[in-house]
RNA sequence: GGGCCAUUAGCUCAGGUGGUUAGAGCGCACGCCUGAUAAGCGUGAGGUCCCAAGUUCAACUCUUGGAUGGCCCA
């Protein structure tokens, strides 16, 4: 290869096809670290040079190793962030952790080999939080590494972290003042309750755990209190244990119910639900049993039954044993009739507060039932279930007892099966601001909308009161005070100088607002006796990230904070993955409608805390299974890191499907993919572009004006244009699927297919004003797609775009100032003779003549070709024949012999007119024969009938198609058509020699190992057709080949490189020396 | 048990308001190509649009029922 004109370094650095994708992008990371390139982007118009374009990081937690789903996570949250950026915005980014909650202590609790809270109060609190602050920070590193690793920009140099003492601070604000609204408080719920964990759960972690498991399917017989004869009320349940604990029945007001005799004679009766007596009676239970009355619900309210257990005592004064009447009762399954037991059920809760039902709670915290009760005393509510059963039969209670199975929530962490508990929790009062959110939600951009309207704005609907607090210790404690004597005398404390004023106490160094040490924090109640001390609860850590739109600034304690927020709420965008729809998307939220206008930029009516949001799914394996440790199936990043390079694996990871769809994770699928996309963006750069530039061509003033182009160079920067403008329009509308898509279409597809191998031989010198259009327009289609592929692979496209322009392509603008817009006749024009080139290529494979022989002419058929766009197709000739070999290119039109009209029949219009008989008038119109077709192109008058109705055939009716047709070979792409004369002439057909000799000598230069410029003696021998036609296209064969001299006929010198040259009929024999 | 979303070629995906020949890329087959060569290019073969009924002149598209997978809720 020759080396470049000049000395030194060449101008744009050769792409090695051996500089792995892997290496590429740490010679890009290091020159980025040596830049300092991402604070300069991140820093780019914060001194508010510019608008800003907000982003609110949903923050991980850095205690698990990130997987590879992180690495579709942060490429969604950092190319949208990138390319606001190169729109012009400035975007903050500030980077958060997420630092407290159960995960951490579940954690700590396994490093200490220890579980439980018994365990974690005996090594005591103070110690287990100082672990558990350590804890979070276990793969910190290996996190940043791995985000700078997939240059995730973001700002972490000073990232939000939960724990800290100013964030925390903040949420006291938060909380405060929803204490001061009544917006929070202290309540007694059902609530689902992990009795290992000793915690209430939320219902969005509620939600991660459901399972499917076998559990007992019993169905009891109560006898009903009075009465001369034996009456029995069937109920179901799939909770023996809570029987226990039973204090009435419910059944449903206005549901109709049975009350049936055996026919076998038995004295007593048994009443259910009449819609359920076949399920649970059997088919034909008619037969069996007779029916001696019918009850409504609402009728057999009041009556009173025995329960099947005695075990726990009622208290004095409450209902119990009676049945009750409530809407909640269901005919879906079991019979009709619901057992309460208030403190196990949220319904049985609600039924007890309406009916003043006897309330036992014979469970304690750990799940276990009292040490002296019998049968199951001391046993786990979950196992007391058989022990149960083989007391219902002794007592001959127990009508049937099956199993069944069906899902049933767990501990999300621990997989403990929950307990739903009455217990004392915190709740933010969301259902009293439920109308405000659902506001909001109307007016956020989701994607997919689907989301936002459904899954989202169905929990909304649904929403409950929050439950935030968690009787943990390893979390922001609850900021509330109540006095020893009278709980009533409550405050909220708001900041850390208003602690210090209640208590009269100085912060001391070093204050920590954690357990065990707030909880020393006491003062005197205002109004009694008492003594104020700190509720034990620490609140749920989705408060924590759900309040960093202010937490993360310190508001509004910490200086310049209330600006901040000021500026930066709400944000403009966020993206997480769907498990957050009733996590961080809901907390966001809540929170912020909650404070209302204690914010800036949010008082009733605004927005939501995020204007958009894209929400991704998750990434299985290659199958479409799940990843998890236990199956193996999880992905190291780093490893396909190292294979593929971030680059390949965010384009595949982004252009492979639409980002809320489930991914399955296929290596394979990255290599054929987007890392074959990207070699041959490398090849273009290095193969088409750098490789002749090299030898003198720089942008200069020299280079022709784009208006002074070839029509193909001027076509591909139309295309350029279009593309450029596509990709701008998909990524502000969060498409950026369709983006990426469209981008890497058109950089293979019209870049690489089209332009560069037409316009190749343009590149081999750099001397003519011909040549530097071509790399002028090169370049400038080079610099343009780097640019608009850097949100998607921001390595490579840094790499080349620094080498073709000397600037990083993240500090460049996303769209051209001042751009040409695309030409719509040119690119509708270079589509035609791209599908006439195709339908030629096609043509010449059905008559099976290659493109090496020369024929004299195709006939085309533009039909539907715009007007805008034929006055194109003259200019585009030669490339159409110059592709297809062919000597001429003709178009037909007509009146043509060539040409024969059909038409397509136009149902949809046909539709309205002929209903029935469109079939019909379909079949007259396809068959309609060229003459009539000419006339009615010519605008005259032609109809047809079908099926009594006559019609005057209008434009609308049809479409006419021109077919070629005659002896040429036709083939058809589309509307358009090509024919292709096969006739091989004489002199054709000596061509077709010739440049097949030229190709074989080519062939043999390369095999023996010659440079391109090295010249040749060549000798030819064969037949007189072979001697013939060499001697007449003597000069053309002699300069393809550079050949020096060209030796016909002569023997052939041994020791030559030869080859035999199969032609059709004839053998020629090929050889070469190097001339020296 | 209820709700939502999927199901189109071997794989990954496109397919306004129903309109008769359902598309692309990859893979595959065959072929081309010394100036991108551990690259580049062409042509082609692949489909009961998950199944079944229904509405309609006409259904991948609308309705109902069902299957499979996924998600959410009880």
């Amino acid at each position: 290869m020759n080396k470049p004109a000049g000395a030194g370094a060449p101008r744009f650095a050769p792409l090695s096809a051996e500089l792995t994708a892997d290496a590429l992008e740490q010679q890009v990371l290091d020159r980025w670290r040596d830049e300092r390139l991402v604070e300069r982007a991140l820093a780019v118009g914060a001194d508010g040079s510019r608008p800003s374009f907000v982003f609110y990081d949903g923050p991980p937690t850095a205690n698990g190793r990130p997987g590879i789903h992180h690495v579709l996570a942060r490429t969604v949250k950092d190319l949208v962030c990138r390319h606001r950026a190169m729109r012009g915005f400035h975007v903050p980014r500030k980077a958060g952790w997420d630092t407290h909650g159960l995960p951490v202590e579940i954690e700590v609790e396994k490093a200490l080999g220890i579980s439980g809270k018994q365990d974690i109060e005996r090594v005591g609190v103070e110690a287990f939080n100082a672990k558990c602050r350590e804890s979070v920070w276990k793969y910190r590193e290996e996190w940043q590494r791995l985000v700078e690793r997939i240059a995730h920009w973001q700002d972490y140099a000073a990232p939000y972290v939960t724990y800290e003492n100013s964030y925390i601070e903040s949420e006291w604000w938060a909380l405060k003042t929803l204490f001061d609204q009544g917006l929070l408080y202290k309540g007694h719920k059902i609530l689902p309750y992990c009795t290992r964990c000793g915690t209430a759960l939320s219902s969005h972690e509620v939600a991660q755990g459901y399972d499917d498991v076998e559990d007992p399917s019993v169905y009891v017989a109560l006898d009903l209190q009075g009465g001369d004869t034996r009456r029995r009320i069937l109920v179901w349940t799939t909770t023996p244990w809570t029987l226990v604990s039973n204090a009435a029945l419910a059944v449903h007001p206005t549901l109709a119910y049975v009350e049936v005799r055996k026919k076998s004679g038995r004295e007593w009766t048994l009443i259910l639900a009449e819609s359920r007596a076949s399920a649970v009676l059997g088919d034909g239970w008619q037969d069996r049993w007779d029916v001696v009355a019918t009850h409504t619900g609402a009728q057999l309210a009041g009556q009173r039954y025995r329960r099947p257990l005695d075990w726990a005592a009622y208290p004095a004064g409450a209902n119990h044993e009676v049945i009750v009447a409530e809407d909640f009762v269901s005919a879906d399954d079991g019979t009709g009739v619901v057992h309460m037991s208030p403190a196990f059920g949220a319904d049985d809760y609600g039924a007890g507060q309406r009916h003043n039902l006897a309330f036992l709670q014979p469970v304690s915290a750990r799940g276990e039932f009292p040490a002296d009760m019998p049968v199951i005393g001391g046993k786990f509510f979950k196992h007391a279930d058989p022990l149960i059963i083989e007391e219902l039969k002794r007592r001959d209670v127990l009508w049937k007892a099956t199993t069944m199975t069906h899902s049933y929530p767990h501990c999300w962490r621990c997989d403990t099966p929950l307990l739903y508990y009455a217990r004392t929790s915190w709740f933010v009062r969301t259902t009293a601001f439920k109308d405000d959110m659902i506001a909001r939600n109307a007016a956020i951009r989701w994607n997919p909308p689907e989301t936002g309207s459904g899954r989202f704005g169905e929990w909304l609907e649904n929403n409950v009161d929050w439950a935030i607090s968690r009787d943990r210790f390893w979390g922001t404690p609850l900021p509330v005070w109540e006095c020893d004597q009278t709980a009533e005398h409550r405050e909220a404390v708001g900041s850390y100088a208003e602690l210090a004023a209640k208590s009269a106490q100085p912060l001391p160094e070093g204050f920590d607002p954690h357990k065990p040490f707030i909880d020393r924090w006491t003062w005197k109640c205002a109004s009694c006796a008492g003594t104020m001390r700190r509720v034990p609860e620490v609140i749920d850590a989705w408060f924590d990230s759900g309040s960093m739109p202010f937490a993360q600034w310190g508001f509004p304690h910490a200086p310049g904070s209330r600006e901040r927020v000021a500026r930066e709420f709400p944000a403009d965008y966020i993206a997480e993955g769907v498990d957050q729809t009733r996590g961080w998307f809901y907390s966001l939220l809540a929170i912020a409608t909650g404070l209302g206008d204690a914010l800036p930029n949010n008082a009733r009516g605004t927005p939501s805390p995020y204007r958009s949001v894209i929400v991704h799914d998750h990434v299985r394996d290659a199958k479409g299974q799940k990843m998890s440790k236990s199956r193996g199936n999880a992905v190291d990043p780093w490893q396909v890191m190292s294979r593929h390079g971030a680059d390949a694996t965010r384009l595949f990871l982004v252009a492979s499907s639409q980002m809320w769809v489930p991914k399955n994770f296929d290596e394979q699928v990255i290599r054929d993919g987007a890392g074959r996309f990207l070699i041959t963006l490398r090849n273009l750069y290095q193969g088409a572009f750098a490789q002749y530039a090299n030898f003198g061509w720089a942008p200069s003033a020299a280079d022709p004006a784009p208006a002074e182009r070839p029509l193909l160079d001027r076509w591909i920067l139309s295309r350029l244009a279009g593309v450029e403008a596509t990709a701008n329009d998909l990524l502000e509308r969060y498409d950026a699927t369709g983006a990426a898509r469209a981008i890497m279409q058109f950089v293979d597809d019209d870049v690489s297919k089209w332009y560069v191998r037409l316009a190749k031989r343009r590149f081999y010198d750099v001397d003519s004003a011909d040549n530097r259009a071509a790399f002028a327009t090169l370049h400038e289609v080079l610099v343009v797609s780097c640019r608009l592929l850097a949100p998607f692979a921001p390595f490579v496209t840094d790499w080349m775009h620094t080498e073709l322009t000397g600037e990083s392509v993240h500090l460049a603008p996303y769209v051209r100032a001042g751009r040409p817009g695309p030409d719509a006749a040119l690119d509708e024009a270079m589509a035609a003779i791209r599908s006439l080139a195709s339908a030629g290529r096609a043509a010449r494979e059905t008559a099976r003549v290659n493109v090496r022989q020369p024929l004299s002419r195709m006939v085309c058929v533009t039909g539907t070709v715009s007007t805008a766009a034929q006055a194109h197709i003259p200019a585009l000739v030669p490339v159409l024949a110059a592709e297809l070999n062919v000597k001429a290119v003709d178009f037909a039109t007509s009146a043509d012999a060539l040409v024969t009209l059909e038409a397509k029949p136009n149902f949809r219009a046909l539709g309205k007119v002929f209903g029935k008989s469109t079939p019909a008038a379909a079949a007259t119109i396809g068959a309609l024969d060229n003459a009539a077709l000419q006339r009615f192109e010519r605008g005259e008058r032609v109809a047809i009938e079908s099926g009594g109705v006559s019609h005057v055939l209008t434009p609308e009716d049809l479409t006419i198609v021109r077919k070629a047709s005659g002896a040429l070979v036709v083939q058809q792409e589309g509307a358009l058509f090509a024919a292709i004369d096969p006739t091989v002439t004489p002199a054709l057909r000596a061509e077709g020699v010739a440049r097949e000799l030229i190709s074989r000598t080519q062939r043999l230069r390369k095999e023996t190992g010659l440079a391109v410029s090295d010249r040749i003696i060549l000798h030819i021998a064969g037949p007189t057709l072979v001697l013939d036609a060499v001697a007449v296209h003597r000069d053309w064969v002699a300069g393809e080949t550079l050949a020096r001299d060209l030796v016909l006929g002569a023997g052939m010198t041994p020791g030559l490189a030869a080859v035999d040259v199969e032609l059709e009929g004839a053998t020629a024999q090929v050889a070469l020396t190097r001339d020296g």
